[in-house]
DNA sequence: CGTGCAATTGACGTGGCTCAAGTGGTGTGG
DNA sequence: CCACACCACTTGAGCCACGTCAATTGCACG
């Protein structure tokens, strides 16, 4: 989440994030080719926007650096975040169906991406099976993603709608050989409740409360996690492999 | 929703829902190379489940008639609804990215379905672009879905989270060529509630203030929807093309 | 006809929203 | 370098929508 500012002409070859992307199990054949139809762009700033709601699909993004949010605005000119993207990610997923771009997408600071025009990816991942398996996990990802923060969101209290986006930050993060436990925030307490369905007073509130139990230590937009495993256990979501109990919803 | 008791041997040439389906702008000859993987198999009967977390991924599911639920099971054994899935949709995205069955997925009713084994989808789409395409359109429109209910979930208020429910499976009605105005619901109420993040009983009292309303009409199972209007205004959300305005959020 | 689950309705308590005031950090212009 | 404005964030007070608990009714099925 930190601005990494690099030269124009960057390869996916010699990008750190390559395994989490597009790139992923490509040999280099392949990856030259993936190579040759994306195009780098300057960055763009905080604020900037990739898409705007109701354009023609002309291009998937992937983050190189830096962070975006996705949102929708409703009839009353509300927004409603639905991702925050880091380096690694691809947007623009739920575009595809329409093939216009579905909603707006906004860097939230200094950020680099790729940009990849998808007619042409879509071609080329018919000539890549590879490609097209990483295309397909990367949605199913995005996916298993959106479910997972409905579960948070529907897990009615704020604290462990909370607890969850900490984890699961914390975990990105770590997937991408950053620091799991400390790490600052590129988005406002605002967006964050946004995105929970929470107030921003709620969410301020409940991180005085993690940091009075010593769960986290916050500084501003830094965030330090003291006591992961508590946080796991009043977030409740995300049991892999768990046996189907009797349940009363 | 309603059950349809068909024919152990039935085609997707013959198939009511194929162009919600995988078919959706296939040729003929392609149609019967697809055709060929699909086994279609005796009914579900209600509480059967398609697939239990953490079993291998074998194959994707069509529904032909009646309807499923896919939901996890977090820490403490409570279900969490992730989706209802009508006849044409496909069930299993979200389980490709690990190829292991995320969350369990059951029949609400006695129901129908094509078993696709993914291999031979994943082989066959390569050679065949516009099964690729759909199978990404599927996906995207998946993404779609998931989100859109995010921001019903997130729209604090029960009413306008019932509201954004029953349009959304009114329109999905519609499209299968089904009165959008009056159906039969398969799930219960506390499914509903489940699904919504909100309580049964709050579900039970919504319907009846709605139906004060006279914006319902609600006889059991059966919804008759009497004043569209009313309820997209309490909705608030699924805005296309909306202008982005200055938010407060 | 009895058993069991789904649904409704009421009474009550509370978590989180609303409104409001105050603090701190940052950028801008004098 | 300070004065000011602006914004993100924090904290408090009061209130209300919705969760919880409980009782009742209705419907399906053996």
């Amino acid at each position: 989440m930190t601005q990494k500012p690099g030269s124009i002409h960057i390869s996916c070859q010699n990008c750190g994030i390559s395994q989490l992307c597009l790139p992923y199990t490509l040999d280099t054949n392949s990856l030259n080719r993936l190579d040759a139809i994306i195009e780098r762009k300057r960055p763009y700033q905080k604020g900037d926007t990739l898409f705007s709601n109701g354009e023609p699909l002309h291009s998937l993004f992937a983050v190189r650096s830096g962070s975006f949010k996705t949102f929708n605005v409703d009839n009353n000119g509300n927004e409603q975040i639905t991702s925050f993207h880091l380096p690694g990610d691809l947007i623009g997923f739920t575009s595809i169906a329409n093939e216009t771009y579905q909603g707006y997408s906004e860097a939230l600071e200094t950020s680099m991406v790729c940009e990849i025009p998808f007619n042409h990816l879509e071609s080329l991942s018919r000539q890549l099976p590879a490609l097209h398996k990483q295309i397909l996990k990367l949605m199913s990802e995005e996916i298993k993603q959106d479910q997972h923060l409905l579960s948070a969101v529907n897990s009615k209290s704020a604290e462990s709608r909370l607890a969850t986006f900490f984890l699961e930050l914390s975990s990105r993060f770590m997937i991408r050989g950053l620091s799991p436990s400390e790490f600052r925030l590129s988005m406002t307490r605002n967006e964050i409740g946004n995105y929970l369905g929470i107030t921003v007073e709620t969410v301020s509130r409940i991180l005085s409360r993690f940091q009075k139990e010593k769960w986290l230590k916050v500084e501003g937009r830094f965030i330090h996690i003291l006591d992961e495993h508590s946080l796991k256990r009043i977030s409740g979501v995300q049991a892999v492999n768990c046996p189907l109990k009797t349940v009363n919803y």
